[in-house]
This record gives structure tokens, sequence and C-alpha cells, in this order.
DNA sequence: TCATTTTCATTAACACGTTAATTATAAGAG
DNA sequence: CTCTTATAATTAACGTGTTAATGAAAATGA
């Protein structure tokens, strides 16, 4: 019979980061953007980038705080995809005639076009994902992450 | 009766960013750090800091590949990170006696006294988390996501 | 052995993440 | 109507994420 005494005190040692959850979490993010990323890159923009396309594209104009919101990007990182990307036309931005603190964004035509180009493939990724791992998999796992998300401090 | 061309033609909308697997994963993991990040601003590390010293708490002397690996830190990144916290006595690096080329790194007594001060409030936290959120529903979560994990490109 | 290739780490360059401070505008209290 | 407070966006500063290029050492192979 194994001595007691043979368990290492492992009182000071955190979990094991294969079984921790925000590591899991990590690992799994970068496993789904390794799908993404070099078909985002082909298409010349970044992640973040795709997802304010995304996000204007499904709900027109939205003010800078909204957009940060929904993308999940924060506001300093925000204004400085706002210049990059009204430079290369893929958005537009101007002064909230009510409210003049508020930045307006709007989906341009260059984005527009980006949309057009990017959507296919993005769709096909994400479909054989789905194929892959299985749909009710996928909706199992959203609806977990969900609810943990409203766990937040 | 509602006619089919009521339907708006989304043909070109990319997948309801509410429901899609990569925003949901980036939202989760901001939830779960938004509990643990205040508590390591604290103590004066940053997670991925606090990665490094749990993974040569956990495995010993590892050479920076290994490291890298573990904590799903970039090399780049940690060639970054060993600077800093060499600078901080949190680890000690040198070159492997056998290759060259290899940098082996330890956790070093500060390292060691930053373990000991931060394990009790992360284990309080993460427990805290588990009894909110449930202990089977994180072993769920964590197996379908080192699942996913595994469909990596 | 020597040239080639491969591997590990570092550096470089640029973008985003994060927090704090600042500016400009709006809202509220008196 | 002013003074104060709150909110939106920006700027600043620094660290990490990411890719590409470089340097150094080891492995390979003719």
């Amino acid at each position: 019979m194994k001595n007691p005494t043979d368990i290492p005190d492992d009182s000071l040692a955190p979990r094991a980061t294969r079984r921790s959850l925000p590591i899991s979490l990590l690992r799994a993010r970068e496993a789904m953007m390794s799908h993404f990323r070099p078909m985002l890159d082909k298409h010349g923009v970044n992640e973040q980038q795709w997802r304010v396309i995304r996000v204007l594209a499904e709900s027109g104009k939205l003010d800078a705080s909204e957009v940060a919101e929904r993308t999940h990007i924060l506001a300093p990182s925000l204004t400085r995809m706002i210049r990059a990307m009204t430079e290369r036309g893929l958005i537009s931005k101007d002064r909230d005639a009510g409210d003049g603190r508020r930045v307006m964004l709007e989906i341009a035509p260059a984005g527009m076009e980006l949309l057009r180009r990017v959507s296919p493939d993005s769709a096909r990724i994400y479909a054989e994902l789905e194929q892959r791992f299985g749909k009710d998999r996928i909706e199992e796992l959203i609806n977990l992450l969900d609810a943990l998300s409203q766990l937040k401090a």
C-alpha cells in the first residue's frame, strides 16, 4: 500500500496548466485562429479589422464605443485602427451631429468590397470546422462559453 | 403568414458576432481574466509572467522553447520577458552545456516567493469560479475546448 | 572534413492590449 | 447660468502578439 507521504506536497503548485480553464481558452482560441488567420492575411486584414468590418456590416452606423464593445477591442486600440482603416477607405468616420463627443463609424465602399471577398472564405472555413467538430458540439460549447462570460467581475 | 421575401438577404453577412465561436472564446477569456487580473496586478505580475512562473514551478528547469510552447507565449515575447524576469530575480537563465543554442530557464528565489504569495489567491479565485459555475460544467467545458484545440491547422 | 541545412534564440518592425492621463463635450446641481 | 461632474475619445507609455529576418550552434551529408 502506498504511503501517503509519497504524495508530493503540491500545496504551492497551482492547477496543472493542462487543466486550467484560462489556458484551455487561450489554446482553443489559438487553434481557431490558426484556421482563419492565413485566409484573412491573404485578404490583407487582420482579425481585429475583420471584426470591425463585420460589426459595421451587421448593424450599420455605430458610434465608436458601441463598436469597441461589440468587437471586444479597447478604445485606445480602436482609435488607432480607425485611423488606419479610414485611410484605406474601409470605413468612414464623422462626428455625431447631436453629441459632439461621439464618433460615428460606418462601413465604406472598400470595406463592402472586402466583405464581399472575405465572407465566402470565412463561411467556408467555419462550415468545415462545423462539419469536423459537429454543429451540436459547437452549439453546446458556445452555450457554455456564453454562460461563463456572464460571470465577469 | 410571413412572406419569404421579408427575410433580408444576408448572403454577405457573416455569422452574427454573438454566435461566433472565435468571439465567444475571446469574450469568455476576457471574463475569466477579469477575475484574475486585479489579483495578479496586486502582486506585481501580469498574466504571461504568471504562466511562466507556474510552468517552471511545475516542471523544473526547461529550455526556452519548451516554456514557450507550454505557456503559449511566442518566442520573441518570451525573449523580452526573460530579460525582465531575470532582472527581477524571478527566474534564472543559462546556456545549456550540451547544446549551445538552448537557453535553460529555472525558477529563482524571488519567483518561488512570488509563487508562495500568489498561489493561495489564485486557488481561491479558481475555487470560487468552480463553485459558481459548477465543477462538472467546467470539466465539460475544458473537455470541449481541448477537443477543439486538436483541430488546429 | 566541409558545405549545406536545420534548429534555437534573438532582433526588428509594427499592431494590438492595457492602464493612466488628457481633452472636449454633455449633463446635472445649485 | 455657471460650476461641477460625468462621459467619449484620444494620447501616452509600455508590454505582448505576430511575422520576417538575422545570428549562432548543431545536425546532416556528400
